[in-house]
DNA sequence: GCCAACGTTGGC
DNA sequence: GCCAACGTTGGC
């Protein structure tokens, strides 16, 4: 990983798993991620402490729902190795695992959502990461000036 | 290693 | 439910 990027964002469909679940829970595996692009920010570049955005998607009103938090490092995602689950990867053994993750804890629930709406009309961020047409990445980095845009 | 087919994501 | 974008797979 060239830079050292410390702020995050992930997405999570609410109906699957939302910042009240979260908040519930107050920290989780961040499982399931199957993409290597995603892999590779959590495995390489994430650090115990780093603020990830909480952002909602493919629901009514997608955008920033909370802010969490890095709570470990990364290790290898368990799910990869079990056949009973629907992210079992067969090419993945305990000594050479595929995927990793990190586990995400709750800072806070924004009460007035950042709404994509709302990122794409600030021209600050045009440039963010999540709002690249067809982004479709599920854990991207955020620069700091980005954040505290959207912190404000 | 190329590239077409396929699958998934996610806004709308 | 549609469709654009794009990552992954697999035949050659």
């Amino acid at each position: 990983m060239k830079s050292e990027p410390r702020y995050w964002l992930v997405k999570s469909e609410p109906s699957a798993y939302s910042i009240d679940d979260l908040k519930k829970d107050k920290k989780t595996p961040w499982t399931g991620i199957r993409n290597y692009t995603a892999r590779n920010f959590m495995r390489d570049g994430m650090q115990i402490g780093d603020p990830v955005l909480f952002y909602h998607s493919s629901c009514p009103v997608p955008g920033v729902y909370g802010i969490a938090k890095v709570v470990s490092k990364a290790y290898a995602d368990p799910t990869q190795f079990d056949s009973s689950s629907s992210y079992y990867d067969p090419k993945a053994t305990k000594g050479k695992p595929i995927w990793y993750l990190v586990d995400i804890g709750f800072v806070e629930k924004i009460h007035e959502p950042i709404t994509l709406e709302a990122l794409k009309k600030d021209k600050r961020l045009t440039k963010m990461a999540l709002l690249q047409r067809g982004n479709r990445l599920s854990v991207m980095s955020v620069e700091e000036s980005e954040f505290k845009i959207m912190c404000s």
